[in-house]
DNA sequence: TATTTATCCGAGTAAAACAGTAGGACGTTG
DNA sequence: CAACGTCCTACTGTTTTACTCGGATAAATA
């Protein structure tokens, strides 16, 4: 379970998935212009996306990609698993790395419990909720243009580029110190 | 909230610290060697420690660390953001970087939450319960050598070197893909 | 006072992960 | 076939991680 921008990329254009889906396959292109993320990155996102099953794609023109199940069905931890996949264990794994002895690493338990909490929360919820959520807010999902040709001359926003690994977990003003 | 191997290792080092702080001040030293972490890290570690008042420290032979409070007394949450330092929130903070929209960033109060949830429980851990976790495993803790001069002829065994970032919480296993 | 013990402290480093780009191949539709 | 859109691999710059190194400082002991 790890949790960088690159999951959280992942579970707001499934939001974006999600809330236009009624209208036939999304192209990554809509998305990316709407939530900013770049064209090629969300290629990659999605390809792990379609890999784990999360949605499912059409190709060609008019295709896109909707939803490989019921959004609510979908949780936010099968988002985050599926782009921010898990290296294979380095830590205690199953040798024995820390101590020879017979005891687990000391801390072992605890960072297995603290994962457990994480992955309980994120599973508790699930991408139908998310999607309420901005339905809630206010949010107006406007109508996919029916024509096809209208979009040529939009004015292309350059993504802004963040280059922060680990940007999103410096969650840590919640826990400023003193 | 970040979670790194630092952040394992400073919690390690603390209940070791815990564990054996009661005959006086504990090395950096002797922790390095029952740990098998390298001593300049620890000095690191622990220079971000004492900075943040959880541990103190006497200079000179016979020196070396105790906690600045009771075990009781202190979180894990505390010991791994004194060491794993939040950067500043690069995400959507104060200002809009996501969407000039007034909408937060989609996913805001998701990660907000998850993070409180997540530091919530690394505060209900002490560090205590830690402590008295290791000596209910029965983890015998021997005295320190009360002869100063027994240590030198030791064999030092080499401390592995494991450079992977992360390599803590890829723990991922707990939720392995099908 | 010299030596040993130990904490302090800053700078430096290799490897890895992160965040993204580049360039093209492949399949559909019109 | 041309436009569209997904697919895929490889590459790149930056940041972070996980350390090491060299020395300074302070306290006890010889």
């Amino acid at each position: 379970m790890r949790l960088t921008t690159k999951g959280r990329f992942a579970v707001t254009a499934m939001i974006d998935l999600g809330l236009r889906q009624s209208g036939g396959p999304v192209t990554l292109a809509a998305i990316s212009q709407r939530q900013q993320i770049s064209l090629s990155y969300l290629e990659q996102l999605f390809g792990k996306l379609r890999r784990n099953e999360l949605v499912e794609s059409t190709r060609g023109p008019g295709g896109g990609y909707t939803l490989a199940r019921k959004a609510s069905e979908i949780t936010v931890a099968e988002i985050i698993v599926s782009v921010d996949e898990p290296i294979d264990a380095t830590q205690c794994g199953g040798k024995e790395n820390c101590l020879g002895e017979g005891s687990r690493c000391m801390t072992h338990d605890l960072w297995a419990t603290l994962n457990q909490r994480m992955v309980d929360f994120l599973t508790s919820v699930t991408l139908q909720k998310l999607v309420d959520d901005q339905l809630a807010k206010g949010l107006l999902v406007e109508e996919a243009p029916s024509l096809k040709r209208a979009i040529s001359a939009m004015p292309v926003s350059q993504p802004i580029r963040i280059n922060a690994p680990n940007s999103v977990f410096a969650l840590g003003n919640a826990f400023s110190k003193a």
